[in-house]
DNA sequence: CCCTGATTCGC
DNA sequence: GCGAATCAGG
């Protein structure tokens, strides 16, 4: 039964690329295909031309994403943090990849992502036009994606679009809700 | 000390 | 091609 870990499949080498794509560090990728190490990964990367990765987290990326932590609280200070920067009132993009799934601040919106509960899915069931908003803790093995149909031209469905892209109007009522200090 | 990716080099 | 060890940095 012990099956030996299968080295590159096509299939791993998918995953690896969505994942690394997705801006998962390489260590959680590590963890989340599993049975590799993080160099092992890192290594595939640069052989397949994958490396020279945007970084999505500023300076001190590594601790300053640190998930796993307290649910709620990761969440408010999430919230709070992406609405800090002074943006302009076109929809700017205020948090792009967020680590955790938070909830949803209860805006107008009666149901928040009831659809997208009932949609996610595996890294291994995710296509192209689904929505890619991460559910949980990347490196549990009960990670998912949304799953949702996604809008065109984004990554996310309607639902999550609105969390990772809001405008700073709405920003503002959003930290009222967190109920921050 | 925690983490990140990059590179080297024996296998 | 693979990945542990190592390196360089935040």
């Amino acid at each position: 039964m012990t099956e030996a870990v299968p080295s590159w499949t096509d299939e791993r080498v998918e995953l690896l690329r969505r994942l690394w794509d997705d801006g998962l560090s390489a260590s959680q990728i590590a963890l989340q295909i599993g049975g590799v190490s993080r160099n092992a990964v890192i290594g595939k990367v640069h052989r397949l031309g994958l490396a020279g990765r945007v970084k999505p987290i500023g300076p001190g990326g590594a601790q300053a994403r640190r998930k796993e932590d307290l649910s709620a609280e990761v969440a408010l200070e999430t919230v709070i943090v992406a609405e800090e920067p002074t943006l302009p009132e076109p929809p700017a993009i205020v948090a792009h990849r967020p680590a955790p799934d938070f909830p949803l601040p209860p805006k107008a919106a009666p149901e928040p992502v009831a659809l997208a509960v009932s949609e996610r899915v595996t890294i291994m069931d995710l296509r192209d036009s689904m929505c890619r908003w991460p559910m949980g803790d990347p490196t549990s093995p009960e990670f998912r994606f949304c799953g949702a149909r996604a809008i065109t031209g984004l990554p996310y469905c309607t639902q999550h679009a609105q969390v990772a892209y809001q405008p700073a109007a709405e920003r503002k009522r959003d930290r009222r809700v967190a109920g921050f200090r």
